[in-house]
This record gives structure tokens, sequence and C-alpha cells, in this order.
DNA sequence: GACTACTGAATGAACGCCCACTCAGTCAGG
DNA sequence: CCTGACTGAGTGGGCGTTCATTCAGTAGTC
């Protein structure tokens, strides 16, 4: 169990505590949640001792937000480098839309602890929302009203709420696939959303 | 604190109690989130004895089962009661749309409770969302179904997905207007996702 | 290459707080 | 004086966090 600093002492063992720490909270969280997940599980799933989770994070709710930020500061990147590769706003927001649900439907764990454990509390949302999720919404209203500009999308229409209407639609899709017995592809859903959603913003 | 019964004593206290304890829950539920509530905090907003909440309730876990069952309950009917006023599908919807705006609207701690609290667990969502959620969402598919069948809707539409995407717009309102320190009317917002969700639905 | 001294990552038993729930007792009404 | 609604101090278990201890690995010395 030790032996991995053994076996490679070259390797920097101390990135691959943290990072095996993380990966078994994201388990451990999805499948008990938040609350009901002791320290305990999450350290005997990583395969260290208790202890030694308090070497790497601080408290157990750092830990959730240590998820929260690596994983939304990947996402933000992954999308704006996503909207530079395309012009066509309508383009754009399908992009976007495709990396969501592809991100959240290639690892179902990391989907549970976003769509229902960091929504758990008020104070969580907050925070975190100020943080990344208002980012993101940003990402969103700023391609519609590019798109706006360019007289591809209704004008009359209001960006932080056309915003929050793609991104409600798309979070429901999330939620329903974690919470759904039958096994589909969740980022396919993201065009049947386009759908209707761009006929619904289209000029004209 | 103990005088209530003894200044009314025709009242019947029984149920006073209970409904008293339920409204206390809410507010204690959407001001510090359901797992860090105590029970006796509950207890003193409701001017009762810690005792006398397991007179009326199994356990804390009850209380948020029972607001849940409750409102979903109430919620539901009044959908139901409101869908036989009119017959065209698109007033339908928008008839539903207002109202799950409005009801939300009308009590924030409520909502909290509805948006953020019962989120926090798969447990509580998978039990929940057997419960009431699908209920609801079933009830703004076959509207739009119908909507289908009479031509009104784009008939190679699945109504399953459909009613995913209104409903998750309407809900990511809700939660934005609970998170939002601006306060704005949330029933408003109903017409707004109304008119891109029919447009972009509607057949032709 | 062997011996010694040192380091600090890792351990896990133990601590102490917290809080859901209980129950023996109180008291008002009849 | 009996009934039963109500009380709230007490209890028991659970769990986040700590810290004294261990020991693999490293560096220095001869």
């Amino acid at each position: 169990m030790r032996s991995a600093r053994t076996l490679n002492p070259e390797r920097p063992v101390v990135a691959d505590k943290r990072e095996a720490i993380l990966r078994a909270a994201i388990r451990v969280f999805a499948h008990n949640g938040y609350f009901n997940s002791k320290v305990a599980d999450i350290a005997s799933e990583a395969g260290v001792a208790d202890g030694t989770v308090y070497l790497y994070f601080k408290s157990k709710e750092e830990i959730l937000h240590s998820i929260f930020d690596r994983s939304m500061e990947e996402a933000i990147a992954a999308g704006k480098q996503l909207l530079e590769q395309t012009s066509d706003p309508r383009e754009k927001l399908r992009r976007i839309a495709h990396l969501h649900l592809e991100r959240l439907g290639a690892d179902r764990d990391l989907a549970v602890v976003f769509q229902v454990e960091l929504r758990g509390s008020t104070k969580f949302m907050e925070e975190f929302s100020a943080a990344g999720f208002a980012e993101y919404l940003k990402l969103i209203r700023s391609t519609f009203e590019a798109g706006q500009q360019a007289g591809v999308f209704r004008k009359e229409l209001n960006g932080k709420v056309v915003a929050k209407i793609l991104f409600g639609a798309l979070d429901e899709m999330a939620t329903n696939w974690i919470l759904s017995q039958r096994r589909y592809k969740l980022a396919p859903m993201a065009d049947q959303v386009l759908d209707i959603f761009l006929n619904g913003v289209n000029a004209e």
C-alpha cells in the first residue's frame, strides 16, 4: 500500500495522494451524499489513513470546495477555448451545450456531486454560484447577445433570462439523467434542447 | 410560551401544533439548511418543547417529507383544477408555468426548501422525484402531447424531453430568484420563458 | 558499504463536541 | 384523581479532528 513511493521513487507522491483523496471523495459523496459521508469513508476509499486526509485538506468542507473549484475551472477553460473555434453564435451555443452535457455524462459520480450534492445548502449555493455558475451563465449570455448584435437572434429578448433558460434546460437534462435508472447517453440530449431553444430565439 | 392553550381553550390545539411545527421547520430549514438545522431550533421556533416535535413527527426526516408531500399535493391539485378551465394547450401550459412560479414566489422560505434543501441528497431526490416531481412532469408532458395531437405543436418532438425543458427552465428561474439579492417578482418570468418555449415548439 | 542520525509523511486510536431522540415527571381540564 | 398533552434535562452514539508515535528513506561520516 505504501509501496508506491518505493517502486517509483522519482514520482511526486504528494500529488498522487491528493488526487486519490479527491477522487475517492467524489465517489463517496456521490453515493452517500455529502452530509452522510464520513471522512473515514473517504480515507479508506482512497487507501490512506484518516489523518492523512488532513495533511492535504483543512476540513471535510474544503474537499467539496476543491472538487467544485477544479472541475469548474476546467470546464470554463474548455468552454472558452471552444468558443474561439467558431464565430457563428448558433454554433457557439451548440458547442457549449454539448460540452456541458458531455462532461457531466462522462463521469456519473462527478455529475451527482454537481447536480445534487453541491445544491444541498444555500450556503454552498451562494458561495459556489458567486464563484462558478455565475461565470458560466455569463458565458452563455454574452454569446447570445453577440448573436443579437449579429441579427441572428431576436433583439427584444433579455440575454440574462435567455441564458438561464438554456442553462436550466440543460441542467434538468443532467439531473434527470442521474436519477433515471435507464442508462442512455446524455450528450445527445443537447441537440433536442437546442432544436427547441434556437427555434424559440431565432430572429424572424 | 405555553399560554396559547390557556388563552384559547376552544381551539383544536392538536392541528395548530402540527402546523406550527411544519411552518417553523420550513423557516429553519430555509435559513440553515436541513442538515445544519437542529430539531431544538425547530421546536423553539415553533414555541414548543423538543419532545413535542416527536409527538407529531417520527423523526427529523419525516418533517422534511411532510413539507414536501403536502406542498406537492396542493400544487398538483391546483394545477389539475387549472387545466380544466381551458382547452387551448398553449394556454394550459401558460397557466401551469404561472402557477408554478407564483406558488414559489409567494413563499420564499418554502421555495428555498424546494429548490435547495430537497435537492441535497440523492436519497431524497430518488424518493421525492418518484413521488412528486415525476407526476408534475407527466402533467406537462400530457398537456404538450395533447397539443401535438391538436396540431398546435411540432409533431416530431419528444414529449418527455419537452416537458423536462420547460420544467428545467422554470426551475432555474426559481433557483436564481432565491439566490439573487435583488428582489424582483418571480411570476412574471413565466411569460418570458413561455415566449421562447412556445415559439420553439409551435407547429410551422 | 556499513553505520548512525535525522526527517517528515503517514498512521489510527482517542478525544470531545454535537445533537437526535427518550422518558420520567408536570400540570391543566374534566 | 385521572387522563394525556406537553416538557426539557439527560443519554447515547456518531463522527470530525488531533497528535503521539512509527518507520521508510536520505544524508553525512568513516
